[in-house]
DNA sequence: CCTTATATTAACCGATACGGTTAATATTGG
DNA sequence: CCAATATTAACCGTATCGGTTAATATAAGG
């Protein structure tokens, strides 16, 4: 890593880093080519290495980023600082659609790279990992105030299947391959406003 | 495609297929090599460009042979002779997961080759697409019988919402690369049990 | 201007992986 | 034992990859 890159222009940076997030989010670390990401941002092959000394490089300092703006996030939106499950739901995903705004394929990099199997990069990332999403979600679970709930419900079964249908709504979105995140957040919205209708209880 | 490939023992014909299926569903087109596909199946890569000609050859081949075994699963199933929306559901959904049961990687494969964008094979994929399952699915939608649901939701947001945690679901479990069609349908039951309980009127 | 330091790249390198072919080897069946 | 068929190891030309280097463009200072 060569702190030049820093004293770049703030644009170019990120130009940078998301195009190599695209190209990371799309191919294994194997098969994600320097020279897409090259072309993608604008800049040559050597320039990229250059920065980053090798593949290896651009790929853990991606890491670290998406680790330290994503925990940053988190925090700016106080998720944690209510009770109220529904509310911390909304913060957290509002959090991640913010820094969509500014890094798009970045949550997408993230997921990806969790479950990265390539054995040259897996332990670096498993020892950094403080599971930072899967931990802050935990938390939630445990605070929240469980007596606005309907009774007859199981949580841990509503917890799931709230969280594969995050999931499974943000892969289709990746799938169409344009993302705006303003559409994404009223979306989001809307689903959980559905979810607090249908699982608290009335009046 | 050499129709030599059909007097293949069943069993090997499954053993080529399904690492294709696996192959093709973890990769793009483009960089998915045959020589994985011929080391994961126990053959050799000239037999595979002497059964289906080219690398297109078999992957539309796959393509095919996926939609044909989709359709005749749901028709098997049963699940339009309903119009009970979560019978419906969970009829489609066995089906699928009685498909899994022989060939783990289809269903990965039909969602990634329905969203591919290689040129080569994007044409003849669309042209052949005629929308299993998004098609049974718009049919569930309009023949259910709308009076067991509670009033006061949007059913149009809840059939969004159960597809996309259907499909969150799904994507955990490939994630965790090993598929286990009993398990899936276990989970797959209490998700829609759960459901029917949440979105119906009680009594 | 000219010079020097810095930023950036085109061109290159060796290695490897790819789709596809071919000629030779197993295997089968009569 | 032979002929037909099934199967593969070895090969081919090409493309791509990670990474380097030597040269060029740009900016800064005198």
């Amino acid at each position: 890593m060569n702190d030049k890159f820093f004293k770049l222009p703030l644009e170019k940076q990120q130009r940078i880093i998301n195009a190599a997030y695209k190209v990371f989010s799309q191919n294994s670390y194997k098969k994600a080519p320097m020279s897409e990401i090259a072309e993608e941002s604008g800049i040559s092959k050597a320039l990229l290495f250059h920065y980053f000394g090798n593949k290896k490089g651009l790929y853990l300092y991606l890491w670290i980023n998406a680790m330290e703006m994503t925990r940053k996030a988190v925090r700016e939106y106080k998720t944690l600082e209510t009770n109220d499950f529904f509310e911390m739901l909304k913060r957290s995903l509002l959090s991640k659609c913010s820094l969509m705004r500014d890094y798009p394929h970045m949550y997408a990099f993230s997921l990806r790279a969790y479950y990265e199997t390539d054995s040259e990069i897996k332990s670096a990332i498993q020892d950094n990992y403080s599971d930072v999403s899967k931990a802050s979600e935990k938390i939630i679970f445990e605070k929240m105030d469980t007596s606005w709930f309907r009774q007859d419900i199981d949580l841990k079964t509503m917890y799931d299947e709230i969280f594969y249908a995050v999931d499974g709504y943000m892969l289709k979105k990746y799938r169409s391959n344009i993302i705006v995140p303003n559409e994404i957040e009223q979306e989001i919205i809307v689903l959980i406003d559905f979810w607090k209708k249908v699982y608290t209880q009335e009046g």
